[in-house]
DNA sequence: CATCCGTGGGA
DNA sequence: TTCCCAAGGAT
């Protein structure tokens, strides 16, 4: 199987910004940009962080800010932070040596089984199996395997399996293979089975079950909450916050928020629930949507204010306008504050 | 371990 | 419209 996925990477493998590169820096950096992210998405935020920050030097010496500013708009805001602290431990700890064992490779914010085997494998030859959702894909087609892939102990027979597969003398070749395999190939939809260099020894294919396989047990909720934001435009300055480490959209901008229990469509509902007391001269309804994120169903009101709401908002700050871009904000924030601001 | 963490695209 | 999920990891 190994070598018949070589022989089919040789002639499909797609040309990518990173590939055919053995600096740990840009791997890593590829990588993380990547996790759950298209790469279609991925590559244009690589080229503008690459240029941003061209090596760990730069990056370990920035600022949390401008760092969230190149990830403005890639979601999963953490991995930007996990790699800041890793930068900085990489430099400033480890004499600016990157790690070059799986094991070493894993103890780093941000790094789990599947960075970890890239990395080691692609810049050190180490030949340990990358299982991302692709391998996945790949491997319990092959061996028909139906047991649910979200499982732990799936996933820990799937990586045995996939490290038992690394028998080329370039380890990280065959695992970029076989990852581009199951993008192009064998994909979710529509896999290309009749041209496929692996059917005859699928199991899937011949049990007739490659459209059902992976297999995943669990369904998740959508849990809504409803975030009215208050826009506080005085004279061409507005009132930002940062959010904190604790929930969503970790770190960015956006602005004053109430976080209410249900929808509000009226300005007089809203004041009487939450600002009965305080004085509040215009309030408008602005602008309303919906923003899905992977476990939540966000119901967003963006409403007009002149009264400056200061009391219940801590860490606020005003800026002027044309600094906007400067800060990183959320989709929807951004989305609003062009909406707003371009008529 | 189950749940949380973004966003965009495809069916 | 709604659901799934993409070069996953932390808690």
């Amino acid at each position: 199987m190994t070598e018949q996925i070589i022989k089919w990477y040789n002639k499909n493998k797609r040309d990518l910004p990173w590939r055919d590169n053995k600096d740990p820096y840009i791997i890593w950096v590829s990588e993380i940009i990547l996790q759950q992210t298209q790469i279609k998405t991925g590559i244009p935020y690589f080229k503008k962080f690459i240029k941003k920050f061209p090596n760990i030097e730069s990056l370990a010496n920035s600022q949390e800010k401008e760092l969230l500013k190149i990830w403005e708009g890639l979601g999963y805001y953490n991995r930007a932070l996990n790699m800041l602290e890793t930068a900085k431990i990489i430099v400033f700890n480890l004499n600016n040596i990157f790690p070059n064992k799986y094991q070493d490779l894993l103890k780093l914010k941000g790094i789990g089984s599947y960075t970890a085997a890239a990395i080691s494998s692609i810049c050190f030859d180490q030949k340990i199996g990358v299982v991302d959702g692709n391998v996945y894909r790949v491997l319990t087609r092959y061996y028909n395997i139906e047991d649910p892939i979200n499982q732990i102990g799936t996933k820990r027979k799937i990586q045995e399996i996939a490290n038992k597969l690394v028998t080329h003398k370039k380890p990280g070749l065959y695992n970029q293979a076989i990852m581009d395999f199951g993008s192009i190939q064998c994909k979710k939809h529509e896999p290309k089975c009749d041209i496929c260099p692996l059917k005859n020894k699928c199991k899937s294919f011949k049990a007739n079950t490659v459209k059902f396989r992976p297999v995943k047990s669990n369904k998740k909720y959508q849990k809504k909450r409803y975030l009215n934001y208050f826009i506080c435009c005085n004279k061409k300055k507005i009132i930002i916050n940062q959010r904190d480490s604790s929930n969503i959209w970790k770190k960015l901008y956006e602005l004053p928020l109430i976080e209410t229990n249900k929808e509000y469509s009226t300005i007089e509902a809203l004041q009487n629930d939450y600002f009965k007391n305080k004085k509040v001269s215009k309030m408008q309804l602005l602008q309303k949507m919906t923003h899905h994120l992977s476990h939540q169903k966000l119901i967003i009101s963006f409403w007009l204010i002149e009264s400056q709401l200061n009391e219940p908002i801590l860490k606020q700050k005003m800026i002027h306008i044309s600094e906007i871009q400067n800060f990183p904000f959320p989709k929807p924030i951004q989305k609003f504050l062009q909406l707003f601001f371009n008529k």
